[in-house]
RNA sequence: GGGCGCGUAGCUCAGCGGAAGAGCACCCGGUUUACACCCGGGCGGUCGGCGGUUCGAACCCGUCCGCGCCCA
């Protein structure tokens, strides 16, 4: 790097003026850029990352701003590290979603996507992409990610495509995709087809009705029947038989015998199926094969005719009845008021409160629907997905959201990929003549004259499964892929964990699975997953509680770094998160108090030396801080390899804060008064931000960026090296052990307890001072005694000056520090408030007293002594003496107060 | 109904076997030559209830109560 002169910093830090440039200069710099030819020559490790495509129609949340910020923590962790980092990024093509927006678009002006074709109408969804979707990349840019944008890929890109087509085509030659007529579930709303992950559950009020079906009877024999409940009477009409226990002796006359269908009737029987629970109302259900998936199995069993009785939008059809032409629910009311007028409805519970499926896009409630639609046979996927993290070839983090993972890959049922949309990968089967059917690969001409393609399209997720490699190129074997595959790492909430995890998982190992060595088949060695963003009060965010924020009003206020350490701070492995603005206002607080100190330093020539500064020639402050610092560095490294995000902001925040600002800048203002002490104080302040700030960089990049660029006059944090324990230590041969004094990150006690003498010094002061209502920036004469090497500094931190002539003590405070007591006699030239101060020492002399009780009955427990390690005995044996010292300390005071008080 | 998780300061959360912590909020004082987006001082908790294990429990075990999530 080319050092220049360090540039002065201007009165206050604007994130606004200063984010966006950096981000450009660190483009056109090309940092981000992933060289995978570093990485096969073996002169870098990889890093790779895929991002969790967001959808083209979508905007940046918060949840997204959580999970980008880790991952660029990450990513710019990695690359300071010296790792060839490559954050790869790009959008899937959201097929319903996508279509949606396009086709309301159209609606305005009268129109349907039928009114112009399939091509033409793809066109215009292109054209929408082209000038209106994708906002989120731009959003990213804002957050700062540092993701290699030569890359981007696009789920319809040619290449994606491609790979589309190719593992299809493997899976149908491999008899993993299939075609039936099935149950699935349908979205009248969207007109398509839906996966299980696309249905959310809800509980809704809805309405429990029972009816009374009566039985065929010969001529003469006494009238029966049979009483069914049912949450969706209207299905009714497309009853094909009524269903019992095969044990259940209440039924046992009737099986096998017929019963009349209300309404339509029809003649349908009575079977006996050991799915049947005898429990649950009447022990009898009514059977509906076309429009539920239970019934469809026992339809199944006993080879039941399955009429559809609903249309596509939900409507009533072919029943033969006039309840044909209604919606759903409309004939739900109208089926059961004639049922009512029949006398057959023999009970009714409303409001009943149930589980009921929504569409996740449209929230129209979804309809089970008899339907010829493709599959994914996901069994030998899936178990092959769960058995790459059973057996450790790929980890997930938190350990305990395993166990979520596998409840869903060994429970999977299979896949429905085919979607009645027009925006998507078209399924590459075409149709011929005498039922003919031809699954065409990527490298092949379609079938000719007299073969149609099949007019659906393919999940959005099938595409999205293949991301991790995709992108890479496959399937080509391309460079990029034998530099970054398997990624290192996936980043996303567990609440996805059904979604990207375990297709990709599916489709990585048997993509890959035949080209590489097992362990390398994984698209990721790890899986890192996080909580959810909720707002201040621990809500989950939705539009309709009102409580969605909004990431970029938060960045627009306060910058992105205060939005990136808010999240980060907050981010506990697997486990939600709450957040507000003011929090937000906290980070913001925290960059510009980085600033202000920086600035501080440098107007006082802060620089960092050439080598590390001897500390055999420091002050124990100086020591200090440079011990802490070793600590710290060690810590957030080992914080963030294990992806303890929010410890790791806490531990830098806590140190650069309140060791740095409020203690160690403090004493370096005495130092930097003494001539002596100037230029080595320098060095300190210099070395101690350097290394913050590379350390705080992956989290808050742009403050960190301007600081460093200022401080250093390097080119940029970006690609300079993360700090290691050895550039920190001084490497001068001091600490050998005799002297207690620290080397090489190894802690030096003697300036760690010099430290907290002094804290307790001043601290003592300062609340003696609070105390007795002394005028914060009031200076007191004062003499400082028992309290050698600490007393200069001490006295410019409280604001004491030395006793001159006339030198009267009006007040004396008593310091338990590591060496005896030390006493600060001052002089206030005013009485001090006796009240005041007996309270303060009767207070700080119960809690003496309260620990030498405490600290007395366990040394004095045989039990304690005999079990408890020497450790803790020696522990508690010190805080004996110590509170036995303290209450003679405490005692005496308050004996002299009481001297003075009668005396006065 | 099954599974998982959580109840610690007003709010959001760390701590998970040896003296109760942080951020924000709150109260008092302050133009101390980096910072009022600040400085100094302070208030605030039978760590959900009850039992058990242990020399010792916020932490381990049981049980109950109250929340949340996922899957039926």
């Amino acid at each position: 790097m080319t050092a220049t002169a360090p540039t002065p910093l201007p009165a206050q830090y604007d994130p606004a003026v200063v984010e966006v440039a950096l981000y450009r200069r660190w483009l056109d710099a090309g940092y981000f850029h992933a060289d995978p030819r570093r990485v096969l020559s073996g002169e870098r490790r990889p890093f790779s990352i895929v991002l969790p495509p967001p959808n083209v129609t979508g905007d940046l949340h918060v949840g997204h701003a959580l999970d980008h910020t880790i991952m660029d923590i990450l990513a710019r962790w990695h690359r300071m590290s010296g790792d060839e980092v490559l954050w790869l990024p790009g959008m899937d093509h959201a097929g319903i979603a996508t279509q949606t927006v396009v086709e309301r678009q159209l609606a305005r002006d009268g129109k349907t996507r039928h009114d112009y074709g399939r091509e033409l109408f793809v066109q215009k969804v292109w054209d929408w992409k082209r000038d209106a979707g994708g906002a989120i990349l731009g959003q990213m840019k804002r957050l700062g990610d540092s993701v290699d944008w030569d890359r981007e890929r696009f789920t319809l890109d040619e290449g994606l495509s491609a790979a589309v087509q190719t593992i299809f085509k493997r899976l149908y030659d491999d008899e993993l995709i299939y075609r039936a007529e099935r149950i699935i579930n349908w979205c009248p709303g969207c007109l398509t087809a839906l996966s299980d992950i696309e249905v959310e559950h809800r509980e809704d009020a809805g309405e429990l009705v029972s009816v009374r079906y009566d039985g065929v009877t010969a001529p003469g024999e006494e009238p029966w029947s049979v009483v069914i409940a049912t949450t969706r009477v209207e299905t009714l009409l497309g009853d094909t038989a009524v269903a019992v226990h095969p044990d259940d002796p209440r039924y046992a006359a009737v099986v096998g015998r017929m019963l009349r269908l209300p309404l339509v009737d029809r003649e349908i029987p009575v079977v006996a199926d050991d799915h049947v629970e005898p429990e649950f109302g009447t022990g009898a259900v009514k059977v509906t094969p076309a429009h539920d998936p239970n019934d469809f199995e026992i339809g199944r069993r006993h080879g039941l005719p399955m009429p559809t009785i609903l249309t596509e939008d939900a409507r009533i059809t072919g029943t033969g009845t006039r309840f044909d032409g209604m919606d759903r629910f409309e004939a739900r009311a109208a089926v059961k008021a004639d049922l009512a007028a029949q006398g057959r409805v023999v009970a009714e519970k409303v409001p009943y409160v149930h589980s009921v499926g929504h569409c996740s896009r449209s929230d129209d409630v979804v309809e089970p629907r008899l339907s010829l639609q493709w599959f994914v046979r996901v069994a030998p996927l899936a178990r092959a997905a769960g058995d790459a993290v059973r057996d450790g070839r790929t980890r997930i983090h938190p350990p305990e959201l395993a166990a979520r993972y596998f409840d869903w890959v060994d429970n999977m049922h299979d896949w429905t990929i085919s979607r009645q949309l027009w925006w998507g990968h078209r399924i590459p089967v075409w149709y011929g003549p005498d039922g003919a059917v031809r699954c065409v690969g990527p490298d092949e001409e379609p079938p000719g004259e007299g073969w149609t393609q099949d007019p659906d399209v393919l999940d959005t997720w099938f595409s999205s499964a293949l991301w991790p490699f995709s992108t890479m190129g496959w399937p080509q074997d391309t460079e990029t892929l034998q530099a970054f595959y398997p990624t290192s790492v996936l980043v996303t909430g567990y609440d996805i964990l059904f979604f990207w995890v375990a297709r990709m998982m599916m489709f990585g190992l048997y993509a890959m699975g035949p080209e590489r060595p097992e362990q390398d088949v994984v698209p990721f060695r790890t899986v890192a997953l996080h909580g959810l963003v909720r707002d201040q009060n621990g809500k989950k965010m939705s539009k309709s509680r009102g409580n969605v924020v909004d990431p970029l009003a938060w960045i627009d206020t306060y910058g992105a770094d205060a939005v990136r350490f808010t999240l980060a701070r907050g981010a506990n492995p697997g486990s939600d998160q709450a957040i507000a603005g003011e929090w937000v206002g906290g980070s913001r607080n925290f960059c510009s108090k980085l600033f202000n100190a920086t600035r501080f330093a440098l107007l006082n020539g802060a620089r960092v030396p050439e080598r590390p500064v001897d500390r055999a020639a420091s002050t124990a402050a100086d020591r200090w801080v440079l011990g802490r610092l070793d600590e710290v560095v060690g810590q957030t490294s080992a914080l963030l390899g294990d992806f303890q995000f929010g410890k790791a902001a806490e531990g830098l925040y806590h140190y650069a804060w309140d060791e740095v600002c409020d203690w160690y800048l403090e004493v370096a203002k005495v130092q930097l008064a003494e001539p002596e002490r100037a230029e080595q104080t320098r060095e300190v302040l210099g070395t101690v931000l350097d290394t913050v700030l590379r350390l705080l960089h992956p989290f808050v990049p742009f403050v960190t960026e301007s600081l460093w660029t200022a401080l250093t006059g390097g080119e940029s944090l970006v690609v300079a090296a993360w700090p290691t324990t050895a550039d920190t230590a001084g490497a001068d041969g001091v600490g050998d052990g005799a002297d207690g004094v620290g080397d090489g990150g190894h802690p030096d006690p003697d300036a760690d307890t010099w430290m907290a003498d002094l804290q307790q010094l001043v601290t003592q002061v300062r609340r003696f001072r609070a105390d007795q209502g002394l005028a914060p920036g009031r200076r007191v004469p004062a003499v400082v005694s028992g309290a050698d090497g600490h007393a200069a500094v001490a006295a410019a931190l409280t604001r004491l000056e030395p006793a001159g002539a006339g030198f009267t003590a009006t007040a004396t405070v008593t310091v338990a520090l590591s060496s005896g007591t030390a006493t600060v006699a001052l002089d206030t030239s005013e009485a001090i408030d006796l009240g005041a101060e007996t309270a303060r020492l009767d207070k700080e002399l119960a809690v003496a007293r309260k620990d030498l009780a405490d600290t007395g009955r366990k040394l004095g427990d045989e039990q304690f002594l005999g079990k408890a390690p020497a450790r803790v005995v020696d522990g508690i044996r010190a805080r004996n003496t110590k509170a036995q010292a303290d209450i003679e300390r405490l005692t005496a005071r308050l004996a002299e107060l009481g001297a003075a008080g009668a005396a006065s």
